[in-house]
DNA sequence: TTGATAAGTGAGTAAGTAATTACATACATC
DNA sequence: GATGTATGTAATTACTTACTCACTTATCAA
């Protein structure tokens, strides 16, 4: 019943994100979140100074998340194709799992209360366009991809559609595979943005 | 000082969607609503009867508004490119003019509260994939586009387009002509979807 | 000019909000 | 087994929220 601070600030998040997803990320007050917990109110601001240092820390979460699984995803493959597929799917699973993500990115908490969340994440998407960029250049050089297209303008391509399809997935009833669509659609664009040869 | 109901009501929902965009559409209160407007709080519940209702006069305000767009849009062009053109075009203008609604796709107002709105909404994207797919579809049976990729996966793809460039748009520091950007990357899209030539 | 009607006000209410306090108790360490 | 510390509680705080109601007053038609 009666848990380490570590292990209770780490459930603490997480009852966040999964309340987060279900009520909406500025519905979550202190006292819901203690509910669904099964302590009362009070004994959350002996975990966190204040709500939101609470925010704070699920935002490092998350961001810890997804930085973690873009390391794994270009660890993994070898040629640059392989590579990106391997971005976007670490990233639609990233998605799946924390499916308020996107909800995440438009909450007052994180756009209008704490200024530093908001660079946070926006630093985040960024930094994957610049992933995928870096493996879209690797790839016109190869001769695999079009070269007669900017290669930050197929990476704004490629992070749009991931989030057109986790966009169409989050608002709608959640009733298609967000990962196996998801890929699909890369290979669909792949497709289009691969050097044509006959 | 004193104004008619009906320009009230249109004036409390204008300052409704400035409020959404400053603050955030889940701080927007009664209160704040009423002191940006200059009377008092309860001067609102003069024009509606609950706050839900007030939002649901918000969200048919801006679905009227998108169907405008498209109808225009779509009115004016004569081939399926200056079509599809037209309609990305418009969209671009219409959430540059109400910069709260990519936020407010995802508010609680939107998602958690009223149902009913969460299905205009979710209803609206679906449709203007509609019309894109149409036009699409007479590209390719006019040879003009790629025949070898399905009509509704690049309507996927040129919805994702708008809604990936307007999120940048709107979490970052909006230092771009949306506008402008948006149609850019349409036209780069568009030249991945033309059918080749030589 | 007058009277009816519609727009706006001032002062409230009840329900919720994050945060604080003094107090209790489980648990590891000696 | 005693004891100090960290986790948790009950009660309460000051504040915000949507909403109500009895009232005032601007506006306009007769």
């Amino acid at each position: 019943m009666r848990k380490s601070a570590e292990r209770r600030k780490a459930e603490i998040v997480t009852v966040v994100l999964a309340l987060a997803d279900r009520i909406g990320p500025d519905r979550v007050t202190t006292g819901a979140v203690a509910t669904a917990i099964g302590v009362t109110q009070a004994a959350l601001f002996r975990h966190f100074p204040t709500k939101a240092a609470l925010w704070q820390a699920v935002a490092e979460h998350v961001a810890e998340g997804l930085a973690a699984a873009w390391e794994d995803a270009l660890s993994r493959g070898d040629g640059p194709i392989v590579r990106l597929r391997a971005l976007i799917a670490a990233q639609f699973a990233q998605i799946a799992a924390t499916p308020a993500l996107p909800m995440l990115l438009f909450s007052r908490e994180l756009n209008v209360t704490n200024a530093e969340l908001r660079a946070t994440f926006h630093g985040l998407l960024t930094a994957f366009r610049g992933l995928l960029a870096r493996e879209v250049g690797a790839g016109q050089e190869a001769g695999i991809l079009r070269g007669d297209i900017e290669t930050v303008d197929a990476a704004v391509l490629l992070t749009s559609l991931v989030q057109g399809v986790a966009i169409r997935w989050a608002l709608g009833a959640r009733d298609f595979d967000l990962q196996g669509e998801g890929l699909r659609l890369f290979e669909v664009q792949l497709r289009l943005l691969a050097a044509e040869r006959e």
